[in-house]
DNA sequence: TTGAAAGCGCTAACAT
DNA sequence: ATGTTAGCGCTTTCAA
């Protein structure tokens, strides 16, 4: 690998004018412009950005850490931050918590070691006080940290609104909210929106809390076989909908003429389901997107105008909810 | 931050005497580490690894290569490479190539600017012999580059052989393949192991080309409507088996009483649908572990016993095709 | 057993 | 407009 003193040596200049160059920075005659730049095609010269990198204190390089890969939610994420890390030249490293502490510190101290330029991170973490005296800029995803620390989160207020609002025109009257962890502030905006909705039609419903990454069936068939007056089911989750909808198919009831069922997220799932799942989309890519665009912005220590971004949700219409006709 | 010196200044010590302790490397007198020890503590002091980096020409970092992030194959293996990575300390940074060459190019450029310590590429690359060249260890998952590349792939052969075998078994007659798009290697495999079984029964199929990102439903329609007469399908991916599923139930078609349906990857998806889908079981997460561990072989020069390494597959038996009794 | 010093490849004062 | 040089924080030879 030839080296900026090669390069110097070919274009019989200083290291000092081929920097100049490479970084398109102070005066530089354009004569001597062209012969470095011959040299470094000829030497096929590429800047050690570690040099660079130890010299300047910033890496290019930004941290991920999510509690989970496996989950369709985090990895649409993941895409909406790699495509615009990509365009503003950022690598991305990504870690997997897997929601254990140790294994989040652990990474917080490779970020360290190397000067990595920023952090996104994805819910769960317990480690705020550390993310914050830890000085690096950093964007929360899916909750909120630090009134300090910008995020970006999805309308859940709005999205749990939207599925009860149609969970009602619709006719149903007994209803049941599937919910994820409430320990979850997404969770609690869902049931905050969801309930509101519920109140100002002077209803209420039940609320059954199960796990994200693998809904417990058991709890889901036992409660369905014991309610069979349910006309009207909320998911926090399309996974908890594909399953929820498979009991359903399995006891019998008719999706949507006796039960109506809305999911969340808008995975891909949904249209492979029968019937196809309603649902409320969560945009993810541009959740991604956004975050990467705020982690961005603070870095250059440019203005952040909007600290705490929702990205709004929208209703998607399948098979399992009915069609109105106006 | 603390740096090596305020180190060296605070123990009365050289930075050398700091830098043998925090290696373990040298002799240092077990009073003398204590004293550096106590230093480290009251300091803080985390080494910086981008100044190490530059000195050492290694990183403890490796770049995965990828056409696709949202895709339930690569983010599981990507689970399984995290995972060794983080236990052998390597970050591992993740690179979208969206099927893009010059995309592909860029990453390779970053890698060498940072001193990457290797690379894992997943399949669809068409720079193989720049990855040659770059003489950085190399690991290739689900295809094999070159005869020198070290390789993880599934073992796509037996998995189309065992599908078949079943099929078969089960009765079916009438066969068709939906295939992925058939210059990939693991649908070339897959085709091989599944046509001799054919063979050795003196059958044939029809073969069905799609896409593996979006199946496209229209293709899939037509064909199951213009073929009353099938009675045992093959998918490449559990995605194709669900749309498949999903038509089949539209057309009134009994799953699996009148046709039986197989699926490939054993994604969480298949036990939601209705009904559950049977399928051929990848071991995704083993195969992203042990290209991790080919890797790290070969980035410490120790030597590969197994340059290409077969992720043995199994028939998970679901209720889309029939139970055997006896 | 320890320390001094050169050097990894680059940037940025400062000097010319 | 260009060159000289002192670092960035660490490792490692060489000398003591």
């Amino acid at each position: 690998m030839a080296n900026i003193k090669d390069v110097a040596k070919r274009a019989n200049v200083s290291v000092a004018t081929v920097s100049r160059v490479i970084n398109n920075k102070g005066y530089v005659n354009e004569e001597t412009r062209m012969l470095v730049e011959k040299a470094i095609k000829e030497l096929n010269f590429i800047p050690n950005e570690v040099a660079r990198s130890l010299y300047k204190k910033v890496s290019k390089s930004i941290g991920v850490i999510f509690p989970h890969l496996s989950n369709p939610f985090y990895y649409y994420v993941l895409e909406g931050i790699e495509a615009l890390a990509f365009e503003k030249g950022y690598k991305v490293i990504i870690c997997n918590s897997n929601e254990d502490k140790s294994r989040e510190e652990e990474y917080i101290n490779q970020f360290i070691k190397y000067n990595i330029d920023g952090i996104i991170i994805g819910s769960n973490s317990s480690l705020n006080a550390r993310y914050i005296e830890l000085n690096i800029p950093i964007v929360s995803i899916d909750r909120i940290i630090h009134d300090d620390v910008p995020s970006v989160t999805s309308d859940n207020i709005t999205g749990g609104y939207l599925a009860c609002k149609k969970l009602i025109e619709n006719g149903c009257k007994s209803i049941v909210h599937f919910r994820g962890p409430s320990i979850l502030l997404t969770v609690k905006d869902r049931s905050l929106g969801f309930n509101k909705c519920l109140e100002e039609h002077g209803l209420t419903c039940y609320q059954v809390d199960l796990a994200f990454i693998n809904p417990e069936r058991e709890i889901i068939a036992t409660f369905l076989k014991e309610h069979e007056e349910i006309d009207g089911i909320f998911c926090d989750s399309d996974l908890i909908g594909a399953v929820v909808l498979s009991e359903l198919n399995r006891l019998g009831r008719k999706v949507p003429d006796e039960v109506q069922v809305i999911g969340y997220d808008n995975n891909p799932l949904c249209s492979l389901l029968t019937p196809a799942l309603t649902t409320i989309s969560q945009n993810m890519f541009e959740i991604g997107k956004e975050a990467m665009l705020s982690l961005n912005t603070i870095i250059e220590k440019m203005e952040l105008k909007d600290k705490h971004k929702t990205i709004p949700v929208e209703l998607v219409e399948r098979e399992s909810t009915k069609k109105l006709v106006g």
